[in-house]
DNA sequence: ATGCATGAGTT
DNA sequence: ACTCATGCATA
């Protein structure tokens, strides 16, 4: 029953930890192998320094070891980190800093002094703009009325699903690790992916159009990765800080219940809604608002979220490319 | 592996 | 205020 108050901010945690502990347990032991898989692959480390996926954790936790949670904005050492790559770049992010400070009740914390730090894309996150035009599909995709190339047009559900199982198959049997491969993404095509997209990916946890998207390159990837069983790539870091984050609150499984129940009901609450949702879970608004978006994003991924019911969907004003791709967990 | 969070781009 | 792509932090 500790709720809100309690754990709610808490910044400089742990994290540091993690990469010393000693192996034992299997999540200790994924985090190993990162560090493994890069030391022998392509780093040129040197005595104890650590990997860099995992650099960047401290250096975001250590920052603030003694000040303000994340209020205090390093303003000043403040760096655009772009991948080194000269690449796709685009020109625009003007020095946009949102200075919110949100008047929270107890606690009275504001977070969001997020200093834009972002690593640009390729392409622009949301409008389908360039490889992929997704014609609205239904249950099938049809990889459009071309010529039957290798795979130059947009795949079928099932090619994705195929892709992805043999993608992680020949990741592993290579001997890298999802954060590898997002590493090298980076610096082979100037776009770096976090463990985390990369294992959604070969989970099919991503959208339709995501998958699209990825597939390329990974695909690109895997190619130059066993062709080139030797060669090291060439690796480059940024070193990401002044980057205050909330938080990540923790519901409760009992108001999870509540939540997931309002949600099939209303998958988007109105505003007001929220509010006295929010107020009678003992929430913060903001945290009801993102986990009903959080939701809402699940229910568009290719594998859905627990049992996908048929019938319960296009409640939301689209359609998702829903079509039974129903995935054991691996 | 996944939950909560951020931010750019849309509506 | 929403969607979508993406990721830090955590279980």
């Amino acid at each position: 029953m500790a709720t809100a108050a309690s754990n709610h901010y808490n910044i400089l945690t742990s994290s540091a930890s993690i990469v010393h502990s000693e192996p034992g347990s299997m999540q200790q032991a994924t985090a190993y192998r990162d560090a493994q898989s890069l030391l022998q692959s392509d780093y040129p480390l040197q005595s104890n320094s650590h990997t860099l996926s995992h650099a960047h954790q401290w250096i975001t936790a250590l920052s603030h070891g003694e000040g303000a949670p994340w209020s205090s904005s390093p303003l000043g050492a403040e760096q655009d980190i772009k991948p080194a790559v000269s690449n796709l770049q685009h020109q625009s992010r003007p020095p946009h800093l949102v200075h919110q400070t949100h008047g929270n009740h107890h606690d009275g914390r504001a977070w969001r002094t997020t200093t834009a730090a972002h690593i640009p894309s390729m392409a622009t996150t949301n409008g389908q703009s360039l490889i992929y035009s997704q014609p609205g599909f239904s249950h099938q995709h049809r990889p459009q009325s071309h010529h039957d190339h290798s795979d130059e047009d947009t795949p079928t559900s099932d090619d994705l699903e195929q892709f992805a199982k043999q993608f992680k198959q020949r990741r592993i049997k290579l001997g890298f690790t999802q954060a590898d491969v997002g590493l090298a993404l980076g610096t082979l095509y100037g776009n770096v992916f976090s463990q985390t997209t990369i294992c959604r990916f070969e989970a099919l946890q991503l959208s339709f159009k995501n998958m699209c998207k990825l597939k390329p390159l990974l695909n690109k990837w895997l190619e130059e990765a066993d062709s080139t069983s030797g060669s090291p790539t060439s690796l480059d870091k940024i070193a990401a800080q002044g980057r205050k984050r909330k938080k990540r609150t923790s519901i409760e499984v009992s108001v999870k219940g509540a939540l997931e129940s309002h949600f099939l009901k209303c998958p988007k609450p109105a505003a007001s809604e929220i509010i006295s949702l929010a107020d009678s879970l003992h929430l913060e608004k903001e945290v009801v608002r993102v986990w009903f978006c959080n939701r809402r994003q699940k229910e568009k991924r290719m594998t859905p979220p627990g049992g996908a019911l048929p019938g319960s969907e296009d409640v939301y004003g689209d359609t998702p490319p829903h079509h039974g791709v129903q995935t054991p967990v691996q």
